[in-house]
DNA sequence: AGATAAAGTGAATCATGATTCACACCTTTA
DNA sequence: TAAAGGTGTGAATCATGATTCACTTTATCT
């Protein structure tokens, strides 16, 4: 035996996977999942096609990380949210802050990872995601209703109808970036209305001032 | 000029035209968009593969005929309940259950007009009609709240939260169908709980009861 | 019937983009 | 430094499926 993977050759590997990561990340922020070919990638990673199949066994499996990384992030941002220690109401409210913000921060990248045409294979992570999303979501819900502060219904159902109620509204709007027709927009007023439904379907009687979101919107602006 | 097309022509052609656009919904109805290529759909309505470009320019053109015509029905749905004189809480309950009920009669075809992954140029076609439901809830929520039914709140984005919140729900179960594993659903109960959800967000204090929706499911088996 | 203009056909062609592969080039170890 | 076992390369290959086109058949009109 006369080689055997050092460290020094893992961090390369690491760091290349990682270089290949980021292109495709760059790709998609640009231009979404349709522009987003193993050729492209690569050379915007500064290696060759070929090595893209060092890396990843395919195209699939390319993405899926991406997805994953991408789609986990903002879900983490969901959770951090959820382990505030905050009444439901307001944890809920902040959700809605966060989830608009980061949209619009973002939003060819947003729009390709909540609507745009994937490989079918890709759906299933969607699906997952979403799945996740709602869980958080789901566990605030109950919070919110074990302490009185939501009406008793089905959170399971609930949680996944805040998902919709979160993500829908945006989606024009984020088209509009994605198709490049760009236009200001006043993703705080959306994200307000949108928190007030939101609790609102709970049944909240929780009336957060204007005041609060906007020093919530400040926060993570 | 020895030759003019006459009726009779006319006629064939059109029936050929809808042929093809039955065969292609078939498919889709069966398999997705993913299943629909202009040689299956071609084999499917008894024609050759190049006689489907005398009737439509190109697949893309097919797509988008068949996308607008069942999209269409189901936008044509909810217009008619919308127009029955209801009372907006009424009215809003009744499109949920009618499109939940609709979804699953037809579930992989709901969830190909829904949520799979199409051609980019048809993802145009689908936040139009997005955007067509969001008119219809829109204009009932609209006359709840000058009926004092609901409260005031931004209409629009309202309307499209309801988009969401009637889709979202429904999106993991038909994946089921659509991925083969189909299992006996409820959606009936799914239907309840998302109305009440819906009639929340609106702060609607309505409370039909399960009586109410019970019958009206029976209306729409 | 003969001329004209479509409509119908389906095998061949194209386009796109993923994937492979033979080869060059490094790293490690003895 | 030679052998062994990667890693990197990018042009060539493949697969899929839309689209074309030269040709056949059908319909209309004089």
């Amino acid at each position: 035996m006369a080689y055997r993977e050092t460290e020094k050759i893992q961090a390369r590997k690491a760091d290349t996977k990682a270089k290949i990561l980021s292109a495709a990340r760059q790709i998609i922020a640009l231009e979404g999942f349709g522009g987003l070919t193993m050729a492209a990638a690569a050379k915007q990673a500064g290696v060759a096609t070929g090595s893209m199949y060092r890396y990843f066994p395919n195209k699939i499996e390319l993405c899926t990380a991406l997805f994953r990384q991408l789609s986990g992030r903002e879900v983490d941002e969901m959770r951090a949210i959820a382990k505030l220690d905050l009444r439901p109401a307001e944890a809920l409210a902040r959700c809605c802050f966060n989830f608009t913000q980061r949209a619009f921060r973002a939003p060819v990248q947003s729009y390709a990872l909540m609507a745009e045409p994937l490989d079918p294979a890709l759906e299933m992570e969607r699906l997952i995601y979403r799945r996740a999303y709602a869980e958080v979501y789901q566990c605030i819900i109950e919070r919110g209703i074990e302490a009185g502060d939501f009406e008793e219904l089905d959170s399971h159902t609930a949680s996944l109808a805040v998902v919709g109620m979160l993500a829908e509204p945006l989606l024009a709007p984020l088209h509009q970036f994605y198709s490049g027709e760009s236009e200001p927009f006043d993703s705080r007023k959306l994200a307000l209305s949108i928190s007030r439904l939101c609790l609102n379907s709970l049944g909240s009687k929780a009336q957060l001032k204007n005041q609060d979101f906007d020093e919530q919107f400040n926060e993570y602006a």
